[in-house]
DNA sequence: CGGTATCCGACCTGATACTG
DNA sequence: CAGTATCAGGTCGGATACCG
């Protein structure tokens, strides 16, 4: 049954649903720097299991922020690609990385810096 | 134990961390109205539950987002108001907002403007 | 009035095994 | 290589009752 659909009263609301998922900003990250594969993104987050990232992949292109683009052969080939749309909301999303960063940085000091050094973009 | 300290790789992980909870940005949002009392925030949101506000709230303020002030006497009364560190993630995420309403159009058409009307604020 | 304690169910995530 | 199925564990939200 589940009728539960209330809707939401605000529009932070529905962004935070698409983004919600545990791994979801982890996953679109990647995805910045290029199409993917489906095991480079494995590689690239070993802690994350196939099924989880399969299921959170399916969610972002329910919302239509990733493309799924599928290689009709054997083997299977699929890549993931930020659309054109999900760009909207990474742009957005940016400035609210750069805050997070600065509240890393007053919750844990230093500590929260060294992660930070490894990638070139900030989402 | 759990010593599932696995720290945040981005930004947006640490600033997700802090508004993930399912009523975090209603609460919020009401709080950018002015400062509440307890009752008042219940009120205005009568499907959550004094538990549920309570922790949410001790998570906001335990983040820097909220500030609690707590007038000694009985009975009680206490008070929750954005501070200023909060102002700022607040002011960054309006934006966020403005995308996710965006968004509803595109994903649930008009039904999504009734809400959207009843508030002047964006957030 | 504001908050804590306890219990419970739903959901989300993860481990493992298997399929085309 | 990519994905599905199944099952188990943890976390979160919600209902209820009680305390200062």
């Amino acid at each position: 049954m589940k009728e539960n659909t209330n809707k939401y009263t605000i529009g932070i609301e529905a962004t935070l649903e698409i983004i919600r998922g545990k791994w979801k900003g982890i996953i679109v990250y990647h995805l910045t720097t290029g199409r993917k594969r489906t095991y480079e993104l494995r590689k690239l987050m070993p802690n994350l299991t196939q099924k989880v990232l399969t299921q959170q992949l399916r969610e972002l292109e329910k919302d239509g922020i990733i493309t799924r683009i599928i290689y009709n052969q054997i083997p299977p080939k699929v890549e993931y690609e930020i659309s054109d749309y999900g760009w909207g909301l990474i742009n957005i999303l940016d400035s609210v990385c750069l805050w997070g960063e600065e509240h890393l940085d007053k919750v844990y000091g230093d500590k929260a810096l060294v992660l930070k050094a490894e990638s070139d973009v900030n989402f």
